[in-house]
DNA sequence: AAGGCGGGGTA
DNA sequence: TACCCAGCCTT
């Protein structure tokens, strides 16, 4: 169903109102340029910062962009690093691939463009790890570009301005449709990006949203008719099935030994403790001697409960992997699954 | 179009 | 506890 379109009038109304509050509020964040001035940040550092920021937070993030960008502070010092170093600092921020993309993508940025990010939104769109929200984000805050980037706050925001009431993920055409009705086409656009997200993340939040101390609740039909919090509609949520695992510890002369996960699927390339497959709950065997503890992790789709057992050198330790100092586990990148199994067998040691 | 893919913060 | 978040990629 097509979306009543604002009048020109309200969104001239609606920008202008929205780069105000953003110049008094924004927010200071180490891969930001600060708002009005024409200073674009590098793009290095935008592009970083949103392949971290893809589907988590930036308290999440910001110590992470801290370190990437301390040990590699350009595109070519991090287009030139072991792909292991940077799996390895990425431990913890979940989803890998887009830790094997942003290396992918580096490497191509090198290669076919000379070093520097393509300025344009589709160029960018081609690269690995760079979808349709990201090669618009880039393009307009790096570049200046009059791209739309519509990522989760964008579409909460836009969704509540024209009180779009059908459910997610139907919505998104109508939701894009709006999106590039309000958007200027013009240098503001990068603000425009950055003052809708800081927005949905103070103001118009998923939860108890503040409208009155919005600055757009004068344009915004969901405000009006105080349905704001019940837009926009999202889809019903599947159960979580229950899956059981195990993880080995498998110590010598203090090191303990780590093997590598396939790099498709689950935590794909990350160093892991050994362990077999992870079954249905259903399949869970009984607990073996030499159980040091368990650890419950919910996935977004599942819940793990991965039972930590001590295994021997001998028999245990085949295969592909390496002894590691259990001194410097820290240093290992593990992910936060066997990070926490880890500690558990180290609590539990002799 | 739908499902796989992490982890931590928040109410 | 349940839900959410500066999404992308594969099938």
């Amino acid at each position: 169903m097509p979306v009543e379109s604002q009048s020109a009038q309200s969104i001239a109304a609606l920008r202008s109102a929205l780069l105000r509050w953003y110049a008094a509020h924004a927010r200071s964040l180490p891969w930001r340029a600060p708002p009005g001035t024409n200073a674009r940040p590098d793009a290095y550092r935008v592009w970083l910062s949103e392949v971290m920021l893809q589907q988590t937070t930036v308290a999440a993030v910001t110590p992470y962009f801290e370190r990437f960008t301390r040990r590699w502070p350009t595109l070519s010092d991090f287009a030139a690093a072991e792909s292991a170093d940077i799996l390895a600092a990425w431990a913890g921020l979940g989803y890998y691939s887009r830790a094997r993309n942003l290396v992918a993508c580096a490497r191509q940025v090198v290669d076919e463009h000379g070093g520097m990010f393509p300025a344009s939104e589709a160029a960018l769109r081609q690269l690995p790890g760079i979808g349709d929200y990201t090669a618009a984000a880039i393009a307009a805050i790096a570049f200046g570009e009059a791209a739309v980037p519509v990522d989760a706050n964008v579409e909460r925001v836009i969704a509540r301005l024209y009180a779009i009431d059908e459910p997610l993920p139907g919505a998104r055409k109508a939701i894009g449709q709006a999106a590039r009705e309000l958007w200027p086409a013009d240098g503001a656009a990068g603000d425009f990006a950055q003052a809708m997200m800081d927005l949905g993340s103070s103001i118009c939040t998923n939860r108890a949203p503040a409208c009155l101390t919005c600055p757009l609740v004068r344009q915004c039909r969901a405000a009006c008719s105080g349905a704001a919090e019940s837009i926009p509609v999202k889809p019903a949520k599947r159960p979580r099935p229950v899956r059981h695992g195990e993880a080995r510890w498998i110590e010598r002369n203090g090191d303990v030994w780590l093997i590598r996960r396939p790099e498709k699927g689950m935590l794909g390339g990350m160093r892991a403790l050994p362990g077999g497959e992870w079954l249905d709950h259903a399949e869970t065997p009984p607990a073996p001697d030499g159980t040091l503890g368990v650890v419950r992790h919910l996935f977004t789709h599942f819940e793990l409960n991965l039972r930590v057992v001590r295994g021997e050198a001998f028999s245990d330790a085949v295969g592909e992997g390496e002894w590691w100092p259990i001194s410097r586990l820290d240093e290992a990148g593990l992910p936060t699954l066997y990070r926490r199994a880890a500690e558990i067998a180290v609590e539990e040691r002799p």
